[in-house]
DNA sequence: TGTAACCGATAAATCGATTTTTCGCTGGTG
DNA sequence: CACCAGCGAAAAATCGATTTATCGGTTACA
């Protein structure tokens, strides 16, 4: 219990000495655990450290180490519940093992994503988890590389010869997407995405298409990608339902996808299931209540962050070897948006509104 | 340019020292701004900086102050859009300002938040931005008070004694509210919210009752809070519907209320805006894009965010003076989910699944 | 009896930067 | 010529903890 201390400047480990009648060193060793302790002397250094309120300052304490006991975490975006409960595991998990996070948003730019990983460099972290804007392949990988950090690759990554990745399976999940509207009855199906995310979206896309090509082999797949950001993309998707492609179902490849093509589906008056499906990769908390529900691909977001983790600090514990390549498998959450084209009156107009 | 110093221990002040045959207190000197140095020295410092790829141990650096350069956030939970856009808001003003923040997620436990006050007072940060689980009395407020620590409380907080408060301007949004639905003619009004943010949820509250009453006396107002969690909500409101009551409007003090009120709304079938209206406090970005729209009351994050760094940073700064409580004006969306009572079917069935 | 091993603890070095103190040197003044 | 002021930079102290080297005092063994 700290007592008229208040306000004060905080005990530090010499006042605790001198309350012991013992060296630093000493209560260094004692609260290091540390056995060659006599344990009357032990007990004085306790009881000092009770008395004064004594907290081990970390920054202090990480002086002297190469690396220091703090996790960088770099994300493209706070703002989604996907990043958001991600860092609330990757805080816990850090927090476990008596390392602190400092989590930084990259604000979906590479640059950006680079100078954090500086800043953090420079408070020498002993890891970091990075989730890169865009694939493994981007400046930040190269920065990380370059200056001998060590790091895992999450979520927008398949594999890389450097670094240890953890993602979600997203070949399986969208395969299985694929079942689910191939059984309903589609048979021409527009899948909208960023192309930002190379690989991720790649992986996602080619599960899609090869299950559903597997099925129907007289399917019709069209694919709608844009480059860099989303605006683009609504705008594609506007042009193409104006051109009068009429797909009975929509696979949005990311959230931002589902967005977009719910606020497209509403411009034109178009209602899930009847007039179209949709599933998105991603799910929401919002997706179960909205009617219809909207079906989703949840990602294993504890699993992601926990097995980053475990395979971060194996690297910083020493582990050498080959990095991993782990495919954390996602559950297909069939809801009300999906149903068999032709069930509903499809005709375009029925506004309720 | 780093070069072949890849993958060994970074330079240190000394290193640069060494390579421009000058003290390290002239490197810091140099580095620092001071202009007491030999314009020639001051150049081979530069040089060597640059040839070693010198940087300055942010850590290092903080160790002699007592003040180090980190600023503290804790938020209830990073998993909302609003406390996402918070974190990513603060993380910008600390990094303008050379600060360094870390971020804490108390998972709306107050127990949890006064750890995490506890860890970061152990890194003798700065300053704290925190946003309390339920209100500015909580132990988290008495903690910093205690050990003399400067902050700012954001969000769940009306005013305090010892902080400095900013939130949105609850009671203005709600009367907001209020006047929107009187003036569609709606007469019997469901609240819902949560007891748990004691004076923020009663601001919002009687921001809405005072205002409505004012425009129409008759007007009937019931509340719905549960004290603890979601769940109790969502059962009482399941039984309010149950026993027949039939508000013709509903208003969510919070975000989880609305999806809790949508949920239920789905369970019995009814449409907003037809069998009932919907507004909530707090906007997302899916509430746009759904069928209907949902009605919501837009809260400035960044114009919370940015007040809440700079009185935090007056106060870093040794201002002293009574603490100020600022409110900030949020902005009301009236979306479709809003119509006037009576003017669809009504009938309490109509399903379109 | 002399020396080695050991125990427990302290002094000192270390981490990397900042800040204060000290010092050498130049130039101006009485 | 002696002294002081001022400049610029080096040396040293500091921050708070950890780790290494050291040291006095026993005990064990040859």
């Amino acid at each position: 219990m700290a007592q008229r201390e208040v306000q004060q400047r905080r005990a530090s480990i010499h006042d605790v000495a001198s309350h012991a009648g013992v060296s630093a060193a000493t209560v260094s060793k004692v609260l290091a655990g540390v056995t060659t302790v006599k344990p009357e002397n032990a007990r004085r250094v306790l009881d000092a450290v009770e008395r004064l309120g004594y907290r081990v300052d970390p920054l202090a304490s990480d002086m002297r180490r190469a690396k220091r006991r703090i996790i960088g975490a770099i994300m493209p975006e706070f703002e989604s519940e996907f990043f958001g409960q991600m860092v609330t595991e990757l805080e816990g998990l850090a927090e476990q093992r008596g390392y602190t996070l400092v989590a930084a948003s990259s604000r979906e730019s590479e640059a950006r994503e680079t100078e954090i990983l500086a800043r953090m460099h420079d408070w020498r972290v002993a890891g970091v988890v990075l989730a890169p804007v865009r694939n493994e392949h981007g400046p930040a990988a190269d920065f990380m590389k370059a200056n001998g950090m060590t790091g895992v690759l999450i979520d927008r990554v398949l594999s890389d010869d450097a670094f240890d990745t953890v993602s979600a399976d997203s070949a399986a999940a969208s395969a299985e997407v694929a079942r689910m509207l191939v059984g309903k009855g589609h048979s021409h199906i527009l899948v909208i995405g960023l192309a930002e995310q190379a690989a991720t979206v790649r992986a996602r896309l080619e599960g899609f298409r090869s299950q559903a090509l597997a099925l129907n082999p007289s399917m019709r797949i069209d694919v709608i990608t844009s480059e860099v950001s989303v605006e683009p993309l609504r705008s594609s998707l506007r042009d193409y339902f104006g051109q009068g492609e009429r797909p009975t179902a929509v696979y949005s490849l990311l959230l931002k996808g589902t967005l977009v093509a719910l606020s497209e589906f509403r411009r034109r008056g178009w209602h899930c299931p009847d007039d179209i499906s949709l599933v998105g990769f991603d799910d929401a908390e919002w997706m179960q209540v909205t009617w219809p529900a909207i079906a989703a691909v949840v990602q294993p977001v504890r699993r992601i962050a926990s097995e980053a983790m475990n395979l971060l600090f194996r690297r910083v514990e020493g582990a050498m070897g080959p990095p991993t390549a782990r495919l954390e498998s996602c559950q297909v959450l069939e809801r009300e948006s999906v149903g068999s084209p032709g069930s509903g009156p499809h005709s375009g107009g029925g506004d309720r509104q």
